[in-house]
DNA sequence: TTGTAAGCGTTATCAA
DNA sequence: TTGATAACGCTTACAA
């Protein structure tokens, strides 16, 4: 097919290892002969085969991203994108190509694949991969990895990246309760999630410590139910609500512009996640800005220092959130 | 290291070759044999090396999505993302994998990479990555390529698929035209973007169809100056916008309301792509969809075609576009 | 139906 | 500083 060090060597007129020694930038050779033989390879068009390189060194230099999508959710939501914007370009940096695996059997093929067939050299895992059978697998090999998310089990030994979504929660009512709102609900889609979870241990931490109970409201397919508990909450008094999504906070939104209630007068609404439609609004939304890019990056560096092995590596990373206030919470001064 | 199909032959007492004619699924093999080989491999846990099967192969199974990047944006906008979740399932489905390659040098170097080095099957490219440079690379050798978007040179012979933005914006015309609004103004960020050129064409053609003129606005950073032309064309008549995406919609919708302009009654909306917040406006949006995943799953097939050089395949493919219609261009039976 | 042996292109060990 | 040679694990003629 193709040129090989062969060929090379054969043309420059000295031996294979004398090539190979050059193309991986191997310190003990002669100026001379070094350029003699790149000269040579500039010539005839030399490309390495990779394929064979990466078979000799048994080593792919690819890392794996394992995604776990069923749908298309995974791929169309930020989060997922940005983080792994993040990843590919800390590989690039590493010289390591990404491998994406989009992973929907809940078993351990897929990592066995990827660590004992497809030999890639560590693995990102979503925090939903984590079971007992698939960290099995890795142990045995003592394979480096790194996990996406807080993981469900052996949170301390693990290592992992994660957004601080408690914090977040804890910052947003903080905020809301100096902005002077009473009393401060949380509404969430599905407690399942891991990040609403974080979120709503968050809140209760932090409307606990402010001697409040807290009020937790589900939104749902019919919005009537939530309509009246909204509107039931603010009657009571001037609060303010967190949302765990843009939509969510939309639609509470809506609900409150219906009954002629005045955002943030009456009413403090923040949300999680700045989407772009977050400072469109009217008015436009107080956010948790969470940065997943960040996540992204955070995870593939730390993969990368498995790897290596390089000392005094972190083992659990959570990211900060940014609290980025617009008018939706500003009571303060509006109200006086 | 791992268990390699010699260890199985010997303790099969079989010859490698035979074991590895099990593993590839050769047909001519002895159901005894091959049930004695797929035992040991059992027993042993054996995994094919696929370093070195694709070493032996001269191909990596792999066909790459090569991106184009410069910061973030590319991986945050969802059309993207759909596009290579789609693009992940076909090569799944396919047995072969997928790498991501961010290439934001703009020379050849990248594409030389994935063919002379990395030696993966296929690549699909962005149109804006094709240049006569990068098409020399590709022809010379024969090599499978599929572009995503309709390439700036050589439309009629090059392999691409687009979305069909053109009778996107035809379609919307159209429709705004069908519920009475007398003229049509189009709304774009900048006019360099493929997508919005065709966008801007198709509004033109259907315009021209209709026997008028046209208005094209821009969205600029200064808010002032489309607010200006917005009600100077509102004043005149029932019109109608159609925006070349939601923050323009957005911005659009938000200078009409401020003056009280009833939307749909007075001023109608259509905005291309339909993002999850389109619905949630007040009125909700219609919106021109366009099928990302489609485009991708398209371009994915066209590829795996090419690789396999079936017979009789599509050279170029537009995808049409779907126009949800909801409240914001519903003036039928709400004016009379 | 099975086995033998050469070969894929590179790296690494050892000797020169 | 260089060269000869074996090795990496698998595939594939070709022979049996």
């Amino acid at each position: 097919m193709g040129v090989t060090i062969k060929d090379i060597a054969k043309k420059a007129g000295v031996s294979p290892s004398t090539v190979s020694r050059v193309v991986n930038g191997n310190r003990v050779i002669s100026e001379e002969t070094r350029n003699k033989i790149l000269k040579v390879m500039d010539q005839m068009q030399y490309h390495p085969n990779s394929l064979a390189r990466k078979f000799a060194n048994r080593s792919t230099y690819a890392i794996a991203l394992v995604i776990n999508a069923e749908d298309e959710a995974a791929f169309s939501n930020t989060f997922f994108n940005r983080s792994l914007f993040a990843i590919e370009r800390v590989a690039l940096q590493n010289d390591y190509n990404l491998l994406i695996t989009n992973d929907n059997r809940g078993d351990r093929s897929c990592i066995q694949s990827l660590v004992y067939e497809k030999h890639v050299d560590g693995l990102i895992l979503p925090s939903s991969k984590i079971r007992k059978e698939v960290l099995e697998v890795l142990e045995n090999e003592n394979f480096p990895y790194v996990v996406l998310g807080e993981p469900p089990m052996r949170k301390h030994s693990l290592i992992w990246v994660d957004i601080d979504n408690h914090e977040g929660s804890r910052r947003a009512v903080n905020h809301l309760l100096e902005e002077g709102y009473q009393d401060i609900a949380l509404v969430v889609k599905d407690q399942k999630n891991l990040f609403e979870r974080k979120r709503l241990e968050g809140y209760r931490y932090a409307m606990n410590e402010s001697g409040r109970n807290g009020n937790v409201m589900e939104y749902k397919e019919d919005r009537s139910l939530l309509e009246k508990e909204v509107l039931g909450f603010i009657e009571k008094q001037e609060g303010a609500f967190l949302c765990s999504n843009n939509v969510i906070a939309y639609e509470v939104m809506k609900i409150l512009k219906d009954r002629k209630v005045k955002i943030p007068e009456e009413a403090g609404i923040v949300t999680f996640d700045n989407y772009p439609f977050a400072a469109y609004m009217d008015p436009p939304l107080t956010v948790v800005d969470i940065n997943t890019y960040l996540l992204g990056e955070r995870a593939a560096n730390m993969l990368f220092e498995e790897i290596k092995k390089i000392n005094g590596r972190e083992k659990q990373i959570l990211i900060e959130t940014d609290l980025i206030v617009r008018d939706s919470s500003r009571r303060k001064g509006v109200v006086n």
